[in-house]
DNA sequence: CTGTAAGGTAAGGGTAATGTCTTGCT
DNA sequence: CAGCAAGACATTACCCTTACCTTACA
């Protein structure tokens, strides 16, 4: 019932210590402290806090010291969630009984007048550990009246050019005159019409590799900051001349330079272990749906080589692999996969798969440490400090 | 009158789904 | 060696958070 949330998975290195990959919870992290819980869903539901105050809370004892850090959930939500406020928002409605017409006014006001200010507070509630502000944005972008998504044609874009043209970055005044989202607009606009004319598609070079390198780290590691983290993609586009979009530079970088920078400038091979470890994180995060795992939270300090990005299409293509997964919950995929053979072996004794032909970033330690039967830790050992 | 909080819009930051070409098994 | 699944890599749609305002009102 309590959606899980702050969930912490088991590190790396406990699922290869414990040999037969039911390691106990020592990872468990308690999000409990059960008594403020209630006082953090009130206020999260009814007070607009900033992304700064949110931050603060979260970080600080809480200043009466009966209040433990705060505890609230980002990222996307899952299914769940957006069940729990559909039918938080169907009661609303209900409770007022107001038709489907009248609930869209009051999502999306006209006027002042038919504002009903409890509104947003009520609907929170049904999602304890989100903030007032995140329902906020997330229920109006939902349940906007344009509809209008999927590939653009050029004549949309043309359209968007020139309203850009006439309006500026007005994205509100954009979208009337584009039958897209505001937001959409803007999307299409940055990542895709401005700066088109310098773009450049396909392949990266071998000197666009080492520019873009040689800018992350100036950018980051240079000045003190988290290569894999505090990056500014559109400042980072900029300084490539715009000839690469700040999504392009991203990828490139998350799911292939970094990791290779990590490995001692050698492309890194997934391996045997590598499946072992992600299996044994998901399974250890007790969770219901696929959509409830915060992919930022997989990777750890002695098993970092892999992107969010990567390890979650990972993910996919082992479900993928298993016969029915459509129709199976997601414990029922993992265990089925647990069972398969090749996960359950972390040190590839007899898979005939592609051993020793390009170094597998998991067996290339284990060689070149002790020649135990354990399986050893974590990939990275070259990773930085 | 005025300081503060609600709430609307844009900028900033990130992920998910899909396409295409290559690699490597059986 | 064909046929096919998986991998590598690229593209683009889509989503969430934070910043910055305007406005209402205690």
């Amino acid at each position: 019932m309590p959606t899980p949330v702050g969930q912490i998975p088991a590190t790396s290195e406990s699922i290869l210590r414990s040999s037969d990959g039911s390691n106990e919870d020592e990872h468990r992290i308690a999000v409990s402290e059960g008594y403020t819980r209630e006082e953090h869903a009130h206020m999260l539901a009814t007070k607009w806090l900033s992304a700064g105050q949110l931050n603060q809370l979260a970080r600080s004892q809480g200043a009466l010291t009966i209040l433990s850090c705060l505890v609230y959930k980002k990222g996307k939500f899952s299914v769940i969630e957006e069940q729990q406020l559909g039918s938080a928002i169907e009661q609303y409605r209900l409770s007022k009984s107001l038709s489907e017409d009248q609930m869209y006014e009051v999502i999306f006001p006209k006027d002042e007048k038919g504002k009903d200010t409890a509104f947003w507070s009520e609907i929170t509630a049904a999602v304890p550990q989100r903030p007032i502000i995140a329902v906020y944005h997330h229920v109006r972008r939902s349940r906007h009246p344009v509809k209008q998504q999927g590939k653009w044609t050029p004549a949309e874009d043309l359209i968007l050019r020139q309203a850009v043209a006439n309006h500026g970055q007005s994205w509100e005044k954009v979208c009337l005159e584009v039958g897209r989202r505001g937001m959409d607009c803007r999307d299409r606009y940055r990542n895709h019409i401005q700066n088109r004319e310098l773009r450049v598609n396909g392949q990266w070079s071998k000197e666009e590799e080492e520019e873009l390198t040689k800018i992350v780290t100036d950018l980051t590691l240079k000045q003190g900051r988290d290569a894999d983290n505090d990056v500014f993609w559109g400042v980072v586009s900029q300084r490539m001349c715009g000839k690469r979009s700040r999504q392009q530079c991203r990828i490139k970088w998350t799911d292939c330079l970094n990791p290779s920078t990590k490995n001692a400038g050698q492309k890194p091979r997934w391996g045997n272990q590598d499946s072992y470890i992600l299996v044994h994180k998901l399974d250890s995060l007790q969770i219901f749906d696929d959509s409830e795992i915060d992919w930022k939270t997989i990777p750890d300090p002695q098993w970092n080589l892999w992107s969010p990005h990567i390890l979650q299409r990972r993910w996919l293509t082992m479900k993928r692999g298993v016969k029915g997964h459509e129709f199976m919950t997601h414990q029922a995929e993992i265990m089925e996969i647990l069972k398969a053979k090749k996960v359950n072996a972390p040190v590839t004794g007899g898979t005939r798969k592609r051993v020793g032909r390009k170094v597998t970033s998991a067996n290339a330690i284990a060689e070149t440490e002790t020649q135990s039967d354990m399986p050893v830790a974590g990939p990275s050992t070259s990773s930085k400090k």
